[in-house]
DNA sequence: CGAGTAAGTGTGTCTGAGCAACTAAGCTAG
DNA sequence: CTAGCTTAGTTGCTCAGACACACTTACTCG
């Protein structure tokens, strides 16, 4: 092939930042890792969003580095992943121009119990942050994570996907609710997730504390459902 | 500093592009561009959206560029301008393992007017494509863009940022319906359009071809706005 | 001067949210 | 064994708001 002068252009560096929910005890948690503590490092020691260079000679394309990285960490292989959007400039990376794409993914309890990296571990998300300090422009992405969930929620039945397979509809509201940090009204939730017709009944039934519940799972069509309006607590 | 031996990794093209619509002679355009003749580029002579890679000297972070490639091809300075994804894969461009960094923006048709670059020019849009075929994975981008508009406007009154500065309701009742590509009922649009208090009134009216009609223009907070349901066409 | 057209307003209907009451089923403590 | 507590799920009522349609007003043009 011929010479092509603009590929001589300095190319940013170009990473994947994967920012991983799942409920655990009761809250919405956020999955990072600590990065190595060797001083040719960025922010050693800081923790981060699980992420990193994009392998060109392995990674199809940028959901399949995502998903790769998603694996390492957590060993899920197939949860709901979806882009977030994605962060460059000059100056978020001491190490030179660097673009980010950044990706978020929920999690079932159930996977999220599994064997993590060594590196890895959950922390609570409190409002839209978390304890520690980020390192480079991870507390922003984080932030934009947790406000495009919590944004969809308002519209369609993501937090479904942060349900084990089966479950009753009490324990998917009290999934909304931790997602969305406030009560919902049982009776229009009911009406609205059945509405919305993203699950559906499961023969079987659960032995509660008090009473055997019904149980539902995600349908197989997972088109986002669009509710009408949004719901507002009771008082 | 000492040496990093990951940052020797082979790193992607980087790339923006911008998908750039106004309405002009009553429907939705995009800009594109003709790719150069010269055989050492790839798609020599196809049509592509505006874009090309960052400039790691020049461009201070993404948007920056979005917005200097935008600026570089109409002349606008400051429009809207919105993040819409990210592309990346190992064969999406023929020299080797490309991301671009897609963003979108609304032109008013004024602005859209203005002085072109010699090889800038709109094209109307058509369902969710174009009349030629695209270069690169830009048809998918396009295509992408275009859902996004109209499923934003459905919740949103973004089409109000293709308005020029001072508009009648019926004006932009009618800018809605090009973007939603359906009749909308002139009630409930009012109503919402009040509602969503994105628009305020101006003293002055506009001599239509039967009576004059009031004028409003976009409130300086430009805070996106939510509807409570979509809007049906009558009949 | 009358018909046509477009801007803007009024109105009845219907859906769904919010709230509370109620039933039913199982657990548990005495 | 039983009475009372807890929770799943249902039902009914009220109220607000959005939608569809129809009406009024005002201007133009022939």
């Amino acid at each position: 092939m011929p010479e092509k002068p603009e590929l001589d252009f300095p190319r940013p560096l170009t990473t994947v930042d994967v920012v991983i929910f799942a409920i655990r005890s009761d809250a919405l948690q956020v999955l990072l890792v600590q990065r190595p503590r060797a001083e040719t490092e960025p922010f050693p020691g800081a923790w981060a969003l699980p992420g990193g260079f994009v392998d060109i000679a392995g990674d199809r394309d940028l959901e399949a580095c995502a998903a790769r990285k998603l694996k390492d960490k957590t060993g899920v292989v197939s949860p709901y992943l979806e882009q977030l959007g994605s962060w460059g400039s000059a100056t978020r990376d001491p190490r030179g121009w660097s673009a980010t794409h950044a990706y978020f993914a929920l999690l079932p309890e159930h996977a999220a119990g599994g064997t993590l990296a060594a590196d890895a571990q959950w922390f609570a998300v409190e409002g839209e942050k978390v304890r520690p300090k980020l390192a480079f422009d991870h507390a922003e992405i984080l932030q934009a994570a947790v406000q495009r969930l919590r944004s969809k929620v308002e519209y369609t039945s993501l937090p479904a996907y942060l349900m084990p397979p089966e479950f009753t509809l009490p324990e998917l509201q009290r999934t909304f609710e931790i997602v969305l940090d406030r009560p919902l009204e049982k009776s229009a939730f009911r009406t609205r997730m059945l509405a919305a017709d993203l699950i559906e009944p499961v023969a079987r039934m659960r032995r509660g504390p008090n009473r055997p519940a019904q149980l539902y799972r995600l349908k197989k069509a997972r088109a986002p459902v669009f509710f009408a309006r949004t719901f507002n607590p009771p008082g």
